[in-house]
DNA sequence: AAGCTCTACAACCGCCCGTCG
DNA sequence: GCGACGGGCGGTTGTAGAGCT
């Protein structure tokens, strides 16, 4: 039997006070993340080591983006959705000072409706029998917020659905065959931290790079932004 | 103006995984 | 190999505020 990772009886819970957060940041800036049990303790905070580790990551960590999301940003987390299911971690690594918990927020609150509302299944990405009206068909393509839905692409999520239970390994095996059909895409899925920017471009040969980008066509859509 | 419903999002909870002794 | 621990992740809940009746 584990022990709960802090006493729930001397914990505050609910929202965080400005005074927490001062502490918090304060204590952070001084000693540098990490230990996140310890860490409330030694903070002077009443609070578990999980809801600083949170706190942190979420809101009071410089460069964390807050507000709208961009249509580019929204574009992106419905592709990365539909090859990776809700694996928000891995979404937000490719949304620069977006976190996980902002992501899947927002895909539950707005993406999803959105995705319904065109006749999509939010789950799958597969257009569902009934279209709306005002949504223009087209024969085989499904153009999903700025680039084109190919069904093929599809295919492999419907062998191998991502339900809400799998894991990395059980839909990784479809990513390859993903990622080669929607190359504007980089599925480098190492973790990265929301802030600095990905560097995608650094590492990849410049042959490479002009030979995706002439595959693409279209250098200037909205997503490529995002990785250069 | 009051009450109700809906929406967005902050925060919590439980589980899983990797590491270490 | 095993268990404890720390950290991370995704699902779910709670709640404030907006919108509607």
């Amino acid at each position: 039997m584990r022990k709960p990772c802090c006493d729930k009886q001397d914990t505050n819970k609910g929202a965080w006070t400005k005074q927490e957060d001062e502490k918090l940041i304060n204590y952070i800036r001084a000693h540098g993340e990490g230990s996140w049990r310890s860490l409330p303790k030694a903070a002077g905070l009443l609070r578990c080591g999980k809801s600083c580790r949170l706190r942190w990551i979420n809101y009071l960590r410089p460069n964390v983006k807050r507000g709208n999301f961009g249509e580019d940003e929204e574009d992106l987390i419905i592709k990365l959705h539909a090859l990776l299911g809700n694996r928000w971690s891995l979404i937000a690594g490719r949304l620069p000072g977006r976190t996980d918990n902002e992501v899947k927020n927002y895909w539950n609150s707005h993406l999803r409706r959105k995705l319904m509302s065109m006749g999509i299944d939010p789950n799958n990405h597969h257009v569902s029998q009934r279209v709306p009206l005002h949504q223009p068909q087209n024969s085989g393509n499904v153009t999903l917020l700025g680039g084109p839905v190919n069904h093929e692409r599809m295919e492999c999520q419907q062998l191998n659905p991502v339900t809400e239970n799998d894991r990395v390994s059980d839909s990784e095996s479809c990513l390859e065959d993903n990622a080669s059909m929607l190359p504007d895409l980089n599925l480098d899925l190492t973790k990265s931290i929301p802030s600095p920017p990905p560097t995608v471009v650094e590492w990849r040969p410049e042959s490479e790079e002009l030979k995706a980008s002439s595959e693409l066509g279209n250098a200037t859509k909205p997503t490529l932004l995002l990785f250069r």
